[in-house]
DNA sequence: GCCAACGTTGGC
DNA sequence: GCCAACGTTGGC
């Protein structure tokens, strides 16, 4: 999906109540890792396509209202994610060996918080937008591609809404 | 809290 | 390899 060079852009999933983009401006270096993916599609964008410096959007998921929260950047590519090897943590995955992860992750850094948070509503409103992988229907994917077209869309309607 | 849609598991 | 049962996601 992204054999091509320069800059791709991807749609990251983070229920506020978990990890916020405000946790994520106010961590370490303002950036994370993103453990705890546990669906094979996500992965493979994480392991596979996700590059440093790739830009990303925050979404928040199962939130008042959920929408897209901000951008930040990826500065770290491709690695097993630990968190599948520690018992005592939820994403534990006694099926993923050390030797052989399972699953990976990378690790994002924050960029911008937008002024307003873009709501779910105002995405499905934008034409430029109905192919959003997003708003497809019974779409769940946590982490998933976003086209050029689609990035600029959603920077536009973003700051739009700063007036 | 409800529930539709999805992904995974496991019996056969 | 099919598919029912189950667990999860995530909007509302």
């Amino acid at each position: 999906m992204t054999a091509k060079t320069g800059k791709n852009y991807w749609l990251m999933k983070s229920e506020p109540d978990v990890f916020s983009i405000e946790d994520l401006a106010k961590a370490p270096k303002k950036t994370t890792h993103w453990d705890g993916v546990r669906n094979y599609q996500a992965r493979n964008f994480m392991r596979d396509s996700m590059k440093i410096g790739d830009m990303v959007f925050f979404y928040h998921s199962n939130a008042d209202p959920s929408g897209i929260a901000g951008v930040a950047e990826v500065v770290k590519e491709g690695y097993p994610d630990f968190s599948a090897f520690d018992p005592k943590d939820v994403h534990f995955d006694e099926k993923s060996d050390s030797k052989n992860p399972t699953w990976m992750m990378v690790d994002i850094k924050h960029v911008e918080t937008f002024k307003n948070l873009l709501p779910l509503e105002e995405l499905r409103k934008s034409s430029a937008l109905k192919d959003m992988v997003l708003l497809q229907k019974g779409s769940r994917l946590s982490v998933q591609p976003v086209t050029a077209e689609q990035w600029q869309a959603v920077l536009k309607l973003a700051k739009s809404k700063l007036a």
